[in-house]
DNA sequence: ATCGATTTATTAACACTGTTCATTATATTT
DNA sequence: AAATATAATGAACAGTGTTAATAAATCGAT
């Protein structure tokens, strides 16, 4: 049956041209102006086209998140050349805070809009690949920084949840104007890094 | 000249009206499901009427926005008479991350939309009254934790961003359904109480 | 090769959205 | 009473996600 191999693969070619079609818009022209249509015009297909490859909008922006997620997932490879958990895990927070500056839409998706985890919640046994993937990462670094007796022993669910909200919180205020009330906005990022560099400090003391 | 006057607050109270009727449908309906015509509909105008009053649904959103800071401010009245500044503080992020659990429609106007930050910037100089009201009660409680040496000295407005990140960063990604991925879904209330009391702790001990 | 079935793509349409324009009705000022 | 300002409206514009009905192309079996 190598034939209809041949077109399972046509068919996700064809999802992939939407995705990356998408993915242009959406990174040019911003979330709220994205839309079926445009999507529909830029692959040059009927809008109702893109009904067959996608369940609807959700799902796109699903895959877009997902992709988001590579891309972030990519950017920490670098990261686990560093012996020292502890600094592992604060450039893992200036990774993360970067990414968000630098990639907003995609950051929005990931961690801010809803109807990815719409998505997820109607699939299959809720199932977050790259998601999943991330916060593994930071739960690794915690337990090992708890096993290298480098911070303070407890649940690493209930850390982890502290130093990604730490992380988010900074980042989701920033890309929404919040921080400007709290700083000059040319300052905004700089406090923004002082404010990862206070969190490991004291989790290092604590 | 007091029949302007009467016009004037007669001008008020209909914009109240409208207010409280989007307030309502808000609540009940959600942020994504209130739309100009079902407001309309509620205070019986037709859809158009409603822009004699607000320029447009962003400032409406707006005024939604600083009514929902009004409440919590109201719910933190009662940590003036605490005190010892970091309980008061501690018990400033209870009552964040209880009203944004309890309201997460308003919490969402208030902290994550872009549409009130809109209005404000194309206002006066972009004035944010509650806004600025509430992140002045925060930075005040630090700088007096500071004073009495309860905590190491810094800068105010860094750490105020330390503190408040962690606080939105549990509550936005918990309403966004993003914390569930890392702890039980039932036990997500309780991890973020103890992320905030571990938060609390770490910053005496610093 | 032809017939029937499935897949792919499209057009038209539904039920919405925020917002603007031109028009009418009401009230106020001259 | 006439002129002016204010309040309210219906119709319309340009857009949204999505579905149903329909046409075209491709495939599997006879």
């Amino acid at each position: 049956m190598g034939i209809l191999e041949r077109k399972e693969k046509q068919r996700e070619e064809i999802r992939k041209m939407i995705l990356e079609a998408s993915m242009q818009l959406f990174v040019k022209e911003g979330f709220e102006n994205v839309s079926i249509r445009k999507i529909a015009d830029l692959v040059e297909y009927s809008p109702t086209t893109l009904y067959i490859y996608f369940k609807d909008k959700n799902e796109i922006l699903f895959h877009l998140c997902e992709m988001g997620f590579e891309r972030m997932i990519a950017s920490n490879l670098a990261l686990v050349q560093i012996e020292n958990p502890i600094d592992r895990l604060y450039l893992l927070g200036e990774n993360y805070i970067n990414f968000g500056l630098e990639n907003p839409e995609y950051y929005d998706l990931m961690f801010i809009q809803n109807a990815p985890m719409k998505t997820i919640r109607e699939q299959n046994v809720g199932h977050w690949p790259n998601g999943d993937v991330a916060l593994e990462t930071l739960k690794h670094i915690i337990q090992e920084c708890m096993d290298k007796k480098l911070i303070p022993t407890g649940d690493v669910a209930t850390i982890s949840m502290a130093v990604w909200a730490v992380a988010h919180g900074l980042v989701s205020l920033a890309i929404r104007q919040r921080l400007e009330r709290l700083v000059e906005p040319d300052k905004v990022v700089q406090s923004m890094h002082e404010s990862i560099r206070w969190m490991i400090n004291t989790l290092k003391k604590a």
